[in-house]
DNA sequence: TCGTTTTAGAGAGCACCGCTCTCGACGGCC
DNA sequence: GGCCGTCGAGAGCGGTGCTCTCTAAAACGA
């Protein structure tokens, strides 16, 4: 749960940046025909990266077979692409922005008032992108592709969007009850976040909070990584149920 | 939570067997010098291997350069690992034996009366083995390394004993308390895994276990693949924090 | 319209990787 | 002491990321 460094307004502008598509922004601003060919062919690049990504994984991710895919021999890469981590850091950045649209896309149908909607809604779309897009899921929350991890300074915030939803929400659920402070070594942590976040959130809500946060990744990282093999069939069903289990918890 | 074909018995002899050294039960069977050198040789290979992993992550893993520090040529190391994949799933079984025999002694360790005291001691033995060894961690509960999933047949029994135990646990707990059963689509998965088992644990308190265990590893990988980077400071403090809460949904 | 500049792509090449094959040599075993 | 199994060396195959240089074409400015 990263703390982005933007506030409300500018998380609404980034949303509707992000609905457009990135190859339309360009072609509104920019209008040269080189550089739409330029951006289009950026986005081939990372359209059949993703799909290597999926059919054999991410070690697997091989410029040269991009290259090959695209006609082009593989140096011509490079004039698109810095290097295959500057690649993956891109991927990664894509994903996040992608699960943060899919998420705020379903929470905000929720009416604000329906607190227990809006969560089950945050959690369904996290699954729901996340079985559908599980390469782009272990590139994001699975471990650092090769022991690099994304530069947190790029990917820091769009990985933040969906713990935005979720701070938003803990917000509005503290309104409805009495504020229970917590003394305890995590005093300080949330102090710090509070203040930075703008939002008022009791330590004991935050808490609760960061547990279902965390959670609700656990489940789905073992769904995704085959850890339920053997004892659960109904990976939805159980999701669900958990899912419940952590509005309770959230007290919703 | 993968369940392991084999009862009570078999995985106390497993432990026993774990708790020796791999070499010194070769060494204790078979004399004979040759097998001795070569099982040395594999152990040699086995702790660059997991230097290396620490070092530069599992994608940089490379028999080359383990043969380069052995001090032999690229092409004699596959006298001793059939191939790199291979290397890697025998990481990964060691990796799992090696938590599941911290994390058993450490539960070993509490009066079997105290149930907080043994869901404490799982809780805080898993963290401290991940803490030390986080690429070990990666290796076993981050996404699969390349693409390729370890064959669940061979890495299955070692990955449940820490499952084994809050199965173990759960059903102590369920004695103290009545039992509850969820009417749900759940129903299904856990009667069968209940008459797999053979411990009495009811619905309510085994979706409860699930929760617990998959909120114990989330939280644990948020920590180490840096989730929380920037909201947080003191892990130590939060996972304490939080395996108490999960003590409570336990009902311990 | 024409010359200049920018840019995409080709090709060769370097160092590394996993893995396979053959061959010589050394050490344990009868 | 001779035999045979094993171990290590070496060459080699196809693959990778990445860099360099060079050519040709496209875009741009006068």
């Amino acid at each position: 749960m990263v703390v982005a460094p933007a506030g409300h307004c500018q998380e609404r502008c980034s949303l509707l940046l992000h609905l457009l598509s990135r190859s339309a922004i360009i072609d509104a601003m920019t209008a040269t025909p080189r550089q739409r060919a330029r951006a289009q062919t950026i986005e081939d690049v990372k359209r059949i990266a993703r799909e290597q990504l999926a059919r054999e994984g991410s070690a697997a991710l091989s410029l040269r077979a991009i290259a090959r895919e695209l006609g082009i021999v593989s140096s011509a890469v490079y004039r698109y692409v810095p290097s295959r981590d500057e690649l993956l850091t891109m991927l990664i950045i894509d994903a996040y922005n992608s699960l943060g649209d899919a998420v705020a896309a379903a929470e905000a149908a929720c009416p604000r008032a329906d607190l227990a909607g809006r969560w089950r809604a945050i959690g369904v779309a996290v699954r729901t992108w996340s079985v559908t897009r599980p390469s782009e899921y272990a590139l994001v929350y699975g471990s650092p592709v090769p022991g690099y991890h994304a530069p947190v300074e790029r990917t820091g915030e769009p990985g933040t969007r969906v713990s935005m939803l979720v701070m938003a929400l803990l917000a509005d659920i503290q309104r409805d009850r009495p504020q229970v402070a917590v003394a305890g070594p995590l005093g300080g942590d949330f102090a710090v976040l509070r203040d930075f976040l703008g939002l008022a959130i009791g330590d004991d809500l935050l808490a609760r909070g960061f547990l279902a946060f965390s959670a609700l990744f656990g489940v789905i990282s073992f769904e995704l990584h085959g850890q339920y093999v053997g004892s659960l069939t109904d990976y939805e069903a159980h999701f669900t149920h958990q899912l419940d289990s952590l509005a309770v918890l959230l007290g919703v």
